[in-house]
DNA sequence: CGAATTTGACCAGCGC
DNA sequence: GCGCTGGTCAAATTCG
């Protein structure tokens, strides 16, 4: 029982997880220290559900400066050059060990939908935000399709993927959530509902990587799926972007999922956040170059970053939290 | 029959 | 420039 490791433990869990593709625009949460926690389903003030924070979205700009994100790059950290791999979390990236709680209600209670899609489950999320992008930041597809939907540009579909594509402009990326779910199902029971539209083979793991886009109309929110190819029973979900609409499962009136708040498209529910910090107190750590990543760790008191007088959602959060690790 | 999934091909980005 | 990989498209196929 390390838990006060939590520090290291997603250090740790990245350099035997080198697979996992923290992009540059992801926050990571891990609380799948959940193992231990998982059983109870039944945690108090637990009401995970990560639907709220995809449906919502995370404010990333919450989280950013809460954690005083001015991460920069070179992030041995986490992935240790070792391993061969280029690094995969790149500037702006930050990773925070959230090692408390609950995710085994996230999906399964989140969603209310009586699916158990993950009954054993540890959760953890990531995500990153590139501030100012999210305009310009388009994918592609995005492009593409906003083309499309504006109308044809002359672009002819008789070639598929040859779609006008602008040149000279980097493929920008929505904020992005990863959640590692301990879970026998890769397509965890979210609230939403997803079409796949691909299926890769990923380097270095004998198991695909799925990708998913909200059948929403006009919600462009992607996932992809894949499994932890040193932990095969580890399901990292990663979501794009943020829903338009609210969850089909909320509508449906369940009380668990989270629906977006209309003023705060971009909220990062703090129930996840909640149900993701640490019962302990928080220690940030930043890698030894002073940037790159945060680490938090069950240790001292909470940091300045974290004793925000204002920093709006996680004042919300963070408090609260901090109210019911103390009971 | 419509919706969802599968799957091979294509393209962009990146490292060498 | 070339090769590799990730991401996406879209026709074909399967499913409900």
């Amino acid at each position: 029982m390390s838990d006060n490791r939590d520090l290291y433990h997603h250090d740790h869990f990245f350099k035997s997880r080198g697979s996992f593709p923290i992009h540059d625009d992801q926050y990571l949460f891990f609380p799948d220290r959940l193992g231990g926690v998982s059983g109870s389903s039944d945690f108090p003030g637990v009401d995970l559900s990560f639907t709220g924070c995809l449906s919502g979205s995370a404010d990333y700009h919450v989280l950013e400066r809460a954690f005083d994100l001015s991460c920069s790059p070179s992030s041995d950290s986490f992935f240790g050059p070792g391993d061969g791999r280029k690094p995969q979390i790149a500037a702006g990236d930050m990773a925070i060990d959230l090692s408390a709680a609950a995710a085994s209600s996230c999906a399964a209670g989140g969603t209310g939908s009586g699916t158990p899609a993950t009954p054993n489950s540890s959760m953890s999320s990531s995500s990153t935000e590139i501030p100012g992008e999210e305009d310009s930041g388009r994918s592609k597809k995005d492009q593409i399709e906003l083309g499309k939907d504006a109308g044809d540009d002359g672009g002819d579909k008789s070639k598929k993927a040859s779609k006008p594509r602008k040149k000279g402009e980097k493929r920008q990326r929505e904020p992005r959530f990863a959640f590692m779910t301990k879970s026998e199902v890769d397509h965890l029971e979210d609230g939403y509902r997803w079409r796949k539209y691909g299926q890769k083979a990923v380097k270095n793991s004998p198991y695909p990587r799925s990708y998913y886009r909200c059948t929403a109309p006009k919600c462009s929110v992607k996932k992809r799926v894949e499994r932890s190819y040193e932990d095969p029973s580890i399901v990292i979900t990663t979501y794009e972007g943020q829903h338009t609409h609210q969850s089909p499962a909320t509508l449906r009136g369940s009380s668990h999922i989270l629906a977006p708040s209309p003023s705060m498209p971009g909220l990062f529910r703090s129930e996840l956040l909640l149900n993701h910090l640490p019962p302990p107190h928080l220690d940030v750590q930043q890698s030894e170059a002073g940037h790159g990543h945060m680490y938090l760790q069950n240790q001292s008191p909470l940091p300045p970053q974290l004793q925000l007088p204002d920093y709006g959602l996680l004042q919300d959060i963070i408090p609260s939290f901090f109210h019911n690790s103390q009971q």
